[in-house]
DNA sequence: CAACAAGCGAAACATATGTTTCACAAGTTG
DNA sequence: CAACTTGTGAAACATATGTTTCGCTTGTTG
């Protein structure tokens, strides 16, 4: 870690050594580099309630000789983004052409991704999300499910979902019996499940038997060809196209993400209350960092 | 065209008037709009070979009453340029235009989510992630750790994983112990740990801990402001921006599947062929549907 | 050629800027 | 409690900044 190419870095690798007030400076120098770049010193004292002074020591506290030398690498953080439009693509084409190679992989997962979640938007029935927003909303109980590479995603689902919902469970959880969980819904639960190609099996059986107990269905996974699709009551497609040899969840996180404000928009009880309960108990028990 | 928005109109509209010192001036002015905005103007005298007189008569011959107020344009032409690479991504508009109609949940949370994922492409040094997965390629064993939100991620990257690198482990699954997989780390492993605010205690602690035993330590996380920061070998800020009261994990999930990407790309043997055996098993097992 | 106007840079000017000093407050140590 | 350390903002300081003045040059007009 010899090397820092941005303010930001610089920031983040003395960020813990700093006073209080330092901390307040660093953050506004972090949030603001256009202002660091293009404004004053003092007009930044103003209009961060910092003093000129602060932010003076903070450049030296952060390895610069003046401040001077700090506002300089935030305006190559201003610049790099102000070259974006034309010369970025320039520059792109020049690395393309360079050895058909290096084209960052970053680069393509994240151009993949924001293509796949674009799609997500344009392709998505707002009703159908709606619907399903409706059911979840309503039912007495909502088990969710999803298997291998989908596990990952809706035990985060199932962590936001406890912020709003105190009726969320997670089924199949560290192999707890699937069927127990299944075994509990009625007609007025509900059953969202994740999955996606190869299709586990456990998936598609759980969809279908929560649907003959006349359990709501609700269905994510990537493709018209899941066999899981008959026996859901709403399904979303969602893209997860990917240059690589595994498909990407981006466009799947933000779905659920989506799915889950409009939970908590929808929820007439305030969310922030029950947040600050649950996140008062966890810094009771000392499980989070004292910030 | 009464109204001009932009230098360059103001200097396009007025350009015929101006003297030949003052057109080299506007010349100037008008192909740096970055160094006008930030540095000063004895600066861009110096640079430009134009006297700093000039510079300030050409302020008042665009009809601007200072210097000053032509920076200020300057300065919200660059301002507007760091908008405008997200903007690429098209979904602005539509968020812009919301000026109270009924933008869907989906539309805002689509579009906060490509800006985060186009942020952390242009932001994230390659060199580091080249030397992240380095380490990762690298390491006897690399244990994984994410607390609270984190977890779901953190184990879809272990899933990603156990298909080409069979010595990745979970750590503190299921309530088993994260002291255990601690405590067999050396300097020839590596710890790579996802955390979020409010930060998990034992993230920190496990990486202060990690790292004090030799071991490679890899963090993803959200602010520089991250405790566990100092105790990291090589860091990644996320941008988790959202307008939920949760942030998105989305970007996060692109740059996890980045790394297990470039680890794929290094690794000599074929992961296909462990995809197909894994695959071939679960096959076996009747863990997937058949398709 | 003289008279004049226009444009320019050097330098003088008032002012704003970044830095440093200083005194004070809060916390720690002996 | 005293001595000391640390962190802070107000104010003093030297300096850099943008503007204006002034004299010079150049080109035009009568």
């Amino acid at each position: 870690m010899a090397e820092h190419d941005t303010i930001r870095d610089k920031i983040a690798s003395q960020y813990a050594e700093l006073s209080d007030r330092l901390k307040v400076a660093a953050d506004y120098v972090a949030e603001h580099p256009l202002d660091v770049a293009t404004r004053s010193l003092r007009s930044l004292s103003a209009a961060s309630g910092v003093s000129p002074a602060t932010f003076s020591r903070l450049a030296r506290a952060l390895g610069f000789s003046s401040y001077e030398e700090m506002r300089e690498l935030s305006r190559r953080a201003v610049g790099n983004r102000a070259l974006s439009f034309s010369e970025r693509a320039g520059l792109l084409r020049a690395e393309a052409r360079a050895g058909g190679g290096p084209v960052s992989m970053l680069e393509r997962q994240a151009a993949a991704c924001i293509r796949n979640i674009a799609e997500l938007e344009h392709n998505t029935d707002r009703r159908r999300l709606t619907q399903a927003v409706d059911l979840l909303h309503a039912a007495r109980n909502v088990v969710l499910f999803g298997a291998f590479s989908s596990t990952g995603v809706v035990e985060y689902m199932a962590y936001l979902a406890n912020y709003i919902a105190p009726n969320w469970t997670l089924a199949g959880r560290m192999g707890a019996s699937l069927g127990a969980a299944l075994a509990d819904l009625g007609a007025e639960d509900a059953l969202l499940v994740v999955t996606k190609t190869p299709y586990a099996r456990r998936a598609v059986v759980a969809c279908e038997m929560a649907r003959s107990d006349g359990a709501q269905v609700i269905l994510i996974t990537d493709s018209h060809a899941c066999p899981a699709i008959p026996h859901a009551n709403v399904h979303f497609l969602v893209p997860t196209e990917s240059p690589q040899f595994f498909s990407s969840y981006a466009a799947t996180v933000v779905l659920i993400e989506t799915i889950i404000a409009m939970l908590v928009a929808r929820s007439e009880a305030d969310p922030s209350e029950r947040i600050r309960q649950v996140e008062q108990r966890n810094r009771g028990l000392g499980e989070f960092w004292p910030g």
